[in-house]
DNA sequence: GATGAATGAGCATTCATTCAT
DNA sequence: AATGAATGAATGCTCATTCAT
């Protein structure tokens, strides 16, 4: 990627996410860039072509990120705790992406279609742990693409909570802890 | 509320989850409700005023229901069940709702932060029910506040992602008892 | 005229004034006058008959005014100043009337054409009246078509100025004889 | 300047005094300007203020010509003479910016006060130099800052109401001598 | 006489996109 | 590679007017 595309790249992240994919403009993208607005459209074919690489980029980076660390580890529930420990950390340094991904995913058009298709792809990393640490009696029986889907929906909630807020600075280590041994061993106490 | 605004509410939400908000315009709402365009001002400020009288009644909804249903049963995991049950109802029933409200929340403009605000009042209702189940020792220690974004993550996630898909009927009670159980016993296999 | 009409009269007068003509809605005169939007269009065919309805009542009134305060006295110089007299004394104690009618004889659209027309039955008094001051020597010989503009300009300009601006209250004999005085002897300086 | 917003600038002074300042519309303004509609929002950023910028020019084109052409002559009375020439010329030669002129200045809201202050720096010119002849004893006693409206009401009302009748070519000398005289010597009659 | 809900033509404004330089 | 002036289709919104009650 040249350094102008990062530096849009980078721009209509920040932009995208501060003033949503919408009402963000080409102009304030441009701006933010530091580039004429022309450029853009040197680099981009079009607004939502940068949106397009925008999810893509993310997505492909959260999954890079999730199979080299589950690579590291094994048994199932290992994995899984370090695929929440990488979705906190990687959701937390990509907060930008994180609220352009949540705004644009639901909905019935092609475009969020599309993005469902891609995030998809890295919900199936996790089901593929799930079913793992089923067959190996680990984990109890359940659907795993549900799970997959309450994984992504219970982590993404509550980080982009706190995210957004602007909160305290954030403790993704305690994030995690809280999120798989909720995922884990549920709520019910034991005496 | 009149008939008229009554036929622009449902009219409005159907459009904006078709089309999403911002790729909706006055002209297929006043289409779809059968009116003209200017009647739409006549009982709304703005488009944006519209969007924000259907969360507004949304949520006020949700939380009535749930107020409703939590108040037939007497214990924490009891009423913990209802909500789960409650929302994955009324989330199913109203889907148009839910798709407008997930595309809207996330983000740091005034709308979505004030989208964020109303939505907590109905999340304070799982804390509420967490902390009393914590006090009784029905519940393990928890921060409710996480867990109750948690409970509204993973349900929303699972039921917008079946919805959206306009799968196979959607069997409420499976989501409800899957996500019930996923969150009072974990995924952990017990021997 | 119904006390009804009367009140629309008045407000519709006011609402120009503060609004412009074109910036007053109807729903700000229905407010201003206390009654519903439709009750305007018992008493008026529309926006512009109730302006019409202005312009005309006002000019008519001035005439009346200056009609019958010239018929007090003799002498086209002493005519002269009660003309003098009564418009400064009107126009002050009808600035409203005074604003809209100078936002609206300007331009060359039908409408301000017919509200000159009208303010042309006024102008000729004054013509009258000079002409006859010529004939009896009492007048310096001149253009009275172009000495009646002259002093409408003149007086509306200083008035609506001073009225506008909402200074001090203002003195309405000394713009009279500051304005008669002028007329008559000018500006220049005699040794 | 560059062409295309001197064509908008002259395209807009002619529609808005041929139609009026609410009446004309953008897209009136730029077929008069032979540029597209959004061509007039890269150069200005609204209509309102594309009249603004027309007033502003009109009145520093007028106060240019004032003070250079009074710089040319000595003595007050000279340099009243000059004023008053000036004024017909270029009110006669700008008929389309006096029309606009004299449409917006009167009333109570926030453009309409703007504008009065703008012409209030060309007055100043006449007051100054009425002053001024008031000092050298050329001219009575008078309030110079009556006078200078008075002078310039009474010139833009027989201007106007000859430029916008359509009438004879209209003689500026003719107009000039008039006004002059009149405002000089006054109607008395000297025997 | 009076009302106010409903209308729809009209308009200012926005903004992604193009293209000559 | 980069620019920025120019474009025009698209759209939210206004508001005078109508009419059934």
């Amino acid at each position: 990627m040249s350094s102008t595309k990062e530096r849009i790249f980078k721009a209509a992240l920040e932009t995208f996410s501060k003033r949503g994919f919408y009402k963000a403009t080409m102009d304030e993208i441009a701006e933010a860039a530091g580039v004429a607005k022309g450029t853009l459209y040197y680099h981009f074919k079009s607004k939502d072509d940068i949106l397009d690489f925008l999810i893509d980029e993310g997505i492909k980076r959260l999954k890079q990120q999730a199979i080299e660390e589950i690579s590291k580890v094994n048994g199932a529930i290992e994995k899984l705790k370090r695929i929440v420990f990488v979705q906190t950390n990687f959701l937390y340094k990509n907060h930008d992406f994180i609220i352009v991904l949540l705004s644009q995913i639901w909905g019935h058009g092609d475009v969020p279609r599309r993005f469902r298709e891609k995030l998809s792809t890295y919900l199936e990393i996790i089901e593929k742990v799930v079913k793992e640490g089923k067959e190996q009696k680990l984990l109890a029986d359940c659907n795993e693409k549900l799970v997959a889907a309450a994984f992504f929906g219970m982590t993404t909630s509550i980080l982009a909570l706190k995210v957004i807020r602007e909160e305290e600075t954030v403790d993704t280590q305690e994030i995690t802890d809280t999120v798989f041994n909720f995922a884990l061993n549920g709520l019910k106490f034991y005496h």
